[in-house]
DNA sequence: ATATATGCAAACGCTTTGCATAGAG
DNA sequence: CTCTATGCAAAGCGTTTGCATATAT
């Protein structure tokens, strides 16, 4: 170390504290300033980075353009709302059973999956 | 009509006529210009949009920050190389089954769905 | 001195849109 | 004349990086 880490400290200490499903970069920047601690986007971002480098956070891209990052070790799937972006997770893993059938088929070795559902949540139910 | 749509026929033909997995703007623009048709990539961006909205493409986003369009009606999940980024079709689902447990534990109305897989394909199998 | 995390600003990749134009009905 | 698909150029948007700086060791 050689600087004062106040930004990837404040990020380390919220997504190791914290149970959400996962953190944008907005979401990060803005939990982290609410805790009084400045700091420039592009830091936070790196310190975000850095912890998925390091396997800390596992980086998840739900489709909508930004990236997320969870803590890793909680594989789970999600479902995205079509009408307001509204992110659940979805307990427990129906995929891996299938990976021996998918690796035949296809010749790839897996390694990972991605399964996000779509759907409408509860507070949009009237409008979808 | 009111003008010589040769770039939206020639996507709509190049789309309908061809058995792929998927069109990333580039792919088709490079493709109907092989054709002999010149286009504006954005005038086949505009096509693209214009095929999903009426529904004969579907796009399918599969995290590396390039949207793709796919013929719908042909629902598939998809494989992608975590090496090279090649992109292998995975034929029946396996997910239509679970989607009454997910809208049970989770409150929406699953209205879809998409499942990715990484992993390494036959041509990369040596460096991963 | 050296090493490195930060802030600032700008680049980047891809998508998307505004606007003027061409040209068929 | 009207109406729309096109080309061109530029704007968006989130991510990413170059660079100078601050500061702990």
């Amino acid at each position: 170390m050689a600087r004062p880490s106040h930004v990837r400290d404040a990020v380390a200490e919220l997504v190791s504290a914290t149970d959400r499903h996962g953190w944008t970069l907005d979401d990060a920047h803005a939990a982290i300033e609410a805790k009084g601690v400045e700091a420039d986007p592009s830091s936070v971002f790196r310190a975000l980075v850095h912890l998925a480098d390091s396997g800390d956070l596992e980086r998840v891209d739900l489709g909508d353009g930004r990236a997320r990052f969870e803590r890793s070790g909680h594989h789970h799937e999600h479902i995205v709302c079509s009408e307001c972006g509204a992110v659940a997770e979805i307990p427990g893993c129906l995929i891996d059973q299938a990976v021996p059938a998918v690796e035949r088929r296809t010749g790839f070795a897996v390694t990972g999956h991605s399964l996000t559902f779509s759907g409408c949540c509860s507070d949009c139910s009237d409008c979808c």
